[in-house]
DNA sequence: GGCCCTTTGAAGCTG
DNA sequence: CAGCTTCAAAGGGCC
């Protein structure tokens, strides 16, 4: 049983229109109900807008030590192992980057300072999409159950 | 077309 | 404060 028609359920919902009496409280946790999914669809819409390009400032996280190593040898794995695919790629670095890792460390950290300067305030929290999702669901289920 | 896989590490949130 | 979650890159694979 899925959770819309588990709370229908709950709440009697009157499928006879003839029927059609609601109490307030049913409508008031309708329009609360209502509100949530929008809200729901909007705050986890912006994952996939997020990753179109040209919509919005959104600002990416600057890369970490590992993430610009593998920009640094991911063309060298591919010509060397003939390997296409970026998982198995990417298996193979990590077992590369052990004696790089302080030099893309000092790498890393130079990006970071750049980053710092080029978007003043910035912080992680602006990518942290589905937390605001996160902060829907009790809410949507205590609709659901109220 | 869009998500998943696969990795490390930074940063944020939760209990 | 420990532990969990997300997202940075990338491209083949899959639905």
């Amino acid at each position: 049983m899925s959770w819309m028609s588990y709370w229908l359920s709950c709440h009697q919902w009157p499928w006879n229109p003839s029927q059609f009496q609601i109490t307030l409280d049913q409508s008031v946790s309708l329009l609360s109900l209502s509100t949530t999914l929008c809200s729901l669809f909007v705050f986890c819409s912006f994952r996939k807008r997020k990753r179109e390009e040209g919509k919005g400032p959104y600002v990416k996280k600057p890369p970490n030590a590992f993430m610009l190593f593998l920009k640094s040898e991911r063309k060298t794995v591919q010509e060397e192992l003939g390997i296409r695919n970026s998982a198995a790629i990417n298996k193979v670095l990590s077992e590369r980057v052990q004696n790089k890792r302080e030099l893309f460390q000092a790498e890393a950290q130079i990006e970071a300072d750049i980053h710092a300067l080029n978007n003043p305030g910035w912080s992680n929290k602006a990518n942290y999409v589905s937390l605001l999702c996160r902060n829907v669901y009790p809410s949507t289920l205590e609709v659901m159950t109220s």
